[in-house]
DNA sequence: CGTGCCTGATGAACTGTTTCATTTGAGTAT
DNA sequence: ATACTCAAATGAAACAGTTCATCAGGCACG
């Protein structure tokens, strides 16, 4: 209790919140007692006795922090955390799409009541636990990349980056180069690898030109991928000008392949990514749809805060565009205006 | 309040607590009533009642999240926070070296009491913030790789990676190639660095080879900053057979600029970097020096849990050894066994 | 049958803050 | 002088758990 030096009481509240209808003599009594007995409030007592405490939990499922993209979101949250007074909590989180959202482990900070006051659900995410979540009653707010979704939830609450947008610019981009053989590689069995893809279709159909793509699911190293999609591709001896990797530690693996296979890029073969996340840090530098992650992170927590004032609030999705950046791995083929 | 169903008042408490000397046949009333109603304890009434909440604050200072080496930090120390039960919080922080430890402005975290039950600092810190943390009476742990210490604080409650060894490592293995000509780059004036520098000097002197470094102090961007020095270094024309870099990143940037004056490496230089963190999709592999940083966090979120629970005690400092990491960027000069 | 002991259950007290109905006191109008 | 109004301050209640001293009841033993 801050009942001390001053003869106040519950008034010390009052100050502390900032409230007005307080005598102007009497809040500094209060705050140069504050000062003295160097008082920080119990932030414990607050929330319980305010049952809200100014946190989210930013539950990322299926991936790591350290992936560039994910780690570059977080850095987004944090920030509008800072500015809003909010703090964050990040769990990883693993689950089985299969199991019923009833049945699931949920992550702990899930267990109990009054943990986080909204949740930002980010990685892969499917059905099950959003709906395990939904029913809990915990306001929460989506990443809706990486959502696996069977269609049936309205596009509310979430945010997301615009990969057809993306993928439909870098492809016509080398179109415009002259490019007509243009590969895409990348496992269309993923959700976010086929709206690459879908993109990428709808710059070749309204070029009249033949996609063709190597959409193979192989293993969960995305390099390693972009390396055999890329084997593959030349063993056919198919004609091949430009790739389009899916993501751009592939677009990397697809770089090595031809490199040992004596093809130079941009000379013999153009290259586009997808991502952007490495900045000036990779050697060579990547012509990239990039994303701009900290912004994703922004919106996420602006739009939790927003839910943890009114959690019944159907907010309209936020959908963020994605920019082609040129960095030299494409070459005009011919001269068009 | 939980006085439902059964007719259990203050005993739910000693059935949720796992408490032992409750009757069975009363232990599974209160537990069906617990399903019933799916009732999730109040973390905030907990938290305030036990005066203590399983959070450990994550706080970083100068650096960013998507540094690769904080990031995978960051991974250790939640995986082990997941395991203990525990919640994390991160934050970035940033002040000035010269304000009085009394009228800095503390992260949130640490300006209200019972955020979080213990801080843990990371990034690159100094004495004032350090002892700013001290005399509040937080419990807190330290990342000491990068703080900045006028040298009168006991090397206790913190972590470290083992810098020093790690360089001297590297710089013998150069050695032990048959390298004589080896430089080292990066700002000594930067302490992380200037240790790195001392294992390189250690190593060099013991094999009576004269040291060479060019430790200016450049930009904040060390990609750019591996690239000048090393075209400080090819300007000189001083002998110059392997370039020993303060970091990765560096080494990326000699390597580029080592290309662009149509030198290969390993052919005609050989190279090493220090950080490891980009696994396989840096499209070049390094030989680098490799801090495992996911035991670094693992390691302080284990500190900093024993810290909660008693914090006088005073624990020792942990050093985790770095490994090289050896990657064909180095080539052998002659034959030695 | 009385006493002591032990297990298991009880309910009151306590935690630090916010909130709100109530009180105080000064000022103003009658 | 009295009544009324309003701003400012007060203090009690409430929040949802945990803890702990106390109590009830059963059992064994003398």
């Amino acid at each position: 209790m801050a009942t001390r030096a001053g003869v106040a009481l519950g008034t010390v509240s009052r100050v502390i919140n900032g409230y007005p209808d307080v005598n102007l003599r009497l809040r500094e009594r209060v705050e140069k007692a504050i000062r003295e007995l160097n008082y920080r409030p119990n932030a414990r007592a607050q929330s319980f006795v305010r049952d809200a405490s100014p946190i989210l939990s930013y539950i990322l499922s299926y991936r790591n922090f350290f992936h560039p993209i994910h780690s570059r979101i977080l850095q987004g949250v944090e920030e509008y955390c800072e500015e809003a007074g909010y703090f964050v909590f990040y769990t990883k989180y693993q689950y089985t799409p299969g199991t019923l959202g009833s049945e699931l482990r949920l992550p702990r900070v899930l267990q109990s009541h009054g943990i986080a006051d909204c949740v930002i659900l980010a990685g892969t995410n499917y059905d099950n636990f959003v709906g395990a979540v939904e029913e809990l009653g915990v306001p929460y707010v989506l990443l809706a990349n990486n959502y696996v979704s069977p269609g049936n939830r309205e596009a509310v609450d979430q945010v997301r980056f615009d990969e057809f947008q993306g993928a439909y610019e870098a492809t016509n981009y080398l179109i415009h180069l002259g490019h007509e053989h243009i590969w895409y590689i990348g496992d269309v069995a993923l959700p976010w690898f086929r709206v690459r893809h879908e993109g990428y279709l709808k710059a070749m159909g309204e070029n009249r030109l033949e996609p063709c793509a190597e959409t193979a699911s192989l293993s969960d190293d995305p390099f390693t991928n972009g390396h055999v999609s890329t084997e593959m591709i030349l063993e056919k001896k198919a004609p091949l000008s430009a790739i389009f990797a899916g993501n751009d530690e592939m677009a990397y693996g697809a770089w090595e392949t031809l490199r040992n296979h004596g093809l130079d890029v941009p000379r013999d073969i153009s290259l586009v990514g997808f991502g952007g996340q490495y900045g000036p840090l990779k050697l060579p530098q990547l012509t990239t749809v990039r994303v701009d992650s900290e912004e994703v992170g922004w919106q996420l927590a602006k739009m939790a805060v927003q839910k943890t004032k009114s959690p019944k609030l159907r907010l309209p999705e936020v959908v963020i565009p994605t920019t082609l950046e040129k960095h030299g791995t494409c070459r005009p083929l011919h001269l068009r205006s």
